[in-house]
DNA sequence: AATCTATGAATGAAGG
DNA sequence: CCTTCATTCATAGATT
């Protein structure tokens, strides 16, 4: 058993920091402004759980206004947060198991967290105007209760108003590249 | 790992990770070792996409050596490789977005830099001389933009995978990928 | 400073 | 082929 203790070890070759040149530029790991968090928590609260490719693109261009973003990063954002949503309620419902031996769950517990989580005190600041025109259709990827509908790719093609007015359309993207 | 953006990579203890079989730990999902990756990384950059069933076969068997695999990992990793290249290729275009409008709200990180990351990475000096008898090199440095001719099932005549000798004894270690 | 938590990033495995 | 889910690795920041 390679893991029976409850913490792997791995070595690491690199140095934590300068990977990007050793300038000034610390370019570790994209550092959502609280601006960025929430539109991406508002089109997330709306509906938003898998935005297409062109999606992402445009909300990265609407968030680069805040900060060095982009696109996988709003790609990643999205992944995760969905999946977290549902590893989240897929441990409460594993909760309900009568397993007698059940340690101190910390789940909604904070650690005597003491401090106003800053939510939603932003309000002026609100420069983003995020006309979500969603109009709600019946597609929903996963009907979880208690959830709103979800908004997939096709159904609403306006988040803003700066989006560029080019539509999409995939092109065919039939690459055959047969060699008998 | 793809070596890209992150721009580190780090060492896995290679040789417990073949333990599914061999070790009795719990066989969850294939974790290819660095030696692995290494070949599979080789024969993507030699231009090769989307092995045939055979090739598959072939590589799988080769790189059983190094630990378990099967062929459905061998196969997995080419769509999602390709698959990745693609995506990643397409996600770090269009980010040209200027913004006109650059206005310092925030941003603790420096000068808010538009520009494509640059992926360097040191390449470890490794041992692995690999013979790739395939067609005129040159020609596949980068399988994604443009028509570059994709190496398919029945194009590709031999593959020779020559490790260096680093190790002591095991078998050849040449994927002759040679069938028509 | 060590530890814990939240979360960005990566990737194996499927699904369609 | 393209998209999506699940799991895991890795890290920045909060907490002790």
């Amino acid at each position: 058993m390679e893991e029976g203790l409850s913490g792997r070890f791995y070595i690491k070759t690199s140095g934590v920091r300068g990977g990007c040149g050793g300038g000034g530029t610390k370019c570790g790991r994209w550092n959502p402004t609280t601006e960025q968090v929430k539109v991406l928590t508002d089109l997330f609260r709306a509906g938003l759980r898998t935005p297409s490719t062109d999606q992402i693109q445009k909300i990265s261009s609407q968030l680069s206004f805040y900060g060095k973003i982009e696109s996988k990063n709003v790609f990643y954002w999205f992944q995760n947060h969905k999946a977290r949503e549902r590893q989240k309620r897929r441990r409460v419902s594993v909760d309900n198991k009568d397993t007698t031996i059940h340690r101190e769950e910390k789940i909604p517990s904070p650690p005597t967290k003491h401090f106003a989580e800053v939510n939603h005190v932003i309000e002026p600041a609100e420069r983003v105007i995020q006309t979500l025109q969603l109009f709600p259709l019946n597609s929903f990827d996963e009907p979880e209760p208690g959830e709103k509908f979800i908004l997939r790719a096709g159904e609403c093609r306006e988040f803003s108003h700066t989006f560029g007015s080019d539509f999409i359309d995939h092109p065919p993207l039939d690459l055959r590249l047969s060699f008998y």
